[in-house]
DNA sequence: ACTTTCAGCTAACAAGTGTACGCCAAAATA
DNA sequence: TATTTTGGCGTACACTTGTTAGCTGAAAGT
């Protein structure tokens, strides 16, 4: 089933995810990227680039899916860590940080796509940071018994301040990112609390 | 003093920003635009661009600064209308979709060069946002008599979920605006709750 | 009135872009 | 074994890009 030839395409459809991701920087975004570029330094000839993608848009897309496979791991990490203990925030923020500097590239990606020129990308990014939302608006809900829309709310919130600071950290030496650390664990303070009380307060309302 | 000659360069200069500021849109960011492009736009020859700009980069430094000063008219503005009273938060959001309707352009070339690829670009957009946040800060310390820093981080994450939503609002139809600036003004009011809680647990502190 | 300054022009260039076309060798299939 | 499929290549084309060099006419300066 597996022949050698389907092997062998997908792994120079591998090199050539690899060379794009590779090619992204501080400096260089995706849009940036030419395709010839990137055949290039897969080691292709760029007309070759053809027989995997039908155009940049749609390897790009395939980056986003897979930035999107990357905060799914993200999300695990953190989980894991929190059932071992300790403080929920403190651990969320450490470990974003360091899915920051792990994959600073893809949260690039994510970062400029979502504002990109792109409908379909915007979409992606979109879609991908949605997920990631949901997921923590359900352990929300669960964990603090909150209203659902609360929750909603809060995980909204929460998941905009962190990313917002992950793009700030990407521009950032290690001290600077103690202190923006620091911010941001306050201000994820200040939503939890704020969405605790409120809804404590639609609760007492039901019922009463 | 002003002579004729002065006055006409700075009309054409003038109308190099607006040929680039009218080429933005949801499909163009600064960064696709070409010299050639924004000089075709302005009816001039591309090589005139140069009588004007160094090159692109100097242009849209120039736009960036367009932005920050449109960035605070919008904070007089929010000013004006919260003096004749009704809810801060309220207004606010109400002030900034507006901004978003009539400046979608200017908003984007913010929120794209915010992590574009140029660290110049870069350091612009932040300061420019820098001092929306601080001004923002000083406020609220004043009229909620915060401690200092829970203000600054109350408005930074602030500036962050608004940003945020209208970045979202611009891809958006009217109803869906309307949802949007219910679930902004509510996490507003997370945190706007949160700090005031941290802010008055510390000042306890001091006074115990 | 004479000279200098300079915004704007045309022409031209080298470099890079996406993509169409056709060829080839090796794998897959019959 | 004979045939078809297909991943990769080289060539070629039409465009667009930023930028240099040199000219011109009118405003500014003397």
């Amino acid at each position: 089933m597996t022949g050698v030839r389907a092997q062998q395409k997908e792994k120079t459809r591998r090199q050539l995810i690899d060379a794009a991701l590779s090619q992204l920087s501080a400096e260089r975004s995706f849009s940036s990227l030419s395709l010839r570029e990137v055949a290039k330094e897969a080691g292709l000839a760029p007309t070759s680039f053809y027989r995997h993608f039908a155009d940049m848009d749609e390897l790009g897309l395939t980056l986003v899916d897979e930035a999107g496979l990357t905060l799914r791991q993200l999300m695990r990490q953190a989980r894991q860590r929190i059932e071992k203990g300790g403080s929920v925030i403190n651990i969320s923020v450490r470990t974003f940080m360091e899915f920051i500097d792990d994959n600073a590239n893809i949260f690039r990606l994510l970062l400029r796509e979502r504002s990109g020129t792109s409908a379909e990308f915007r979409a992606a990014v979109s879609r991908e940071i949605r997920y990631f939302t949901l997921e923590l608006a359900d352990y929300l809900q669960a964990a603090n018994q909150l209203d659902h829309q609360i929750a909603q709310y809060q995980a909204d919130a929460a998941v905009t301040v962190v990313f917002s600071a992950g793009a700030d950290a990407l521009d950032m030496n290690q001290a600077e990112r103690e202190e923006l650390s620091h911010r941001t664990i306050s201000q994820l303070r200040f939503i939890a609390r704020g969405a605790a009380d409120f809804s404590s307060r639609i609760k007492n309302k039901k019922t009463t």
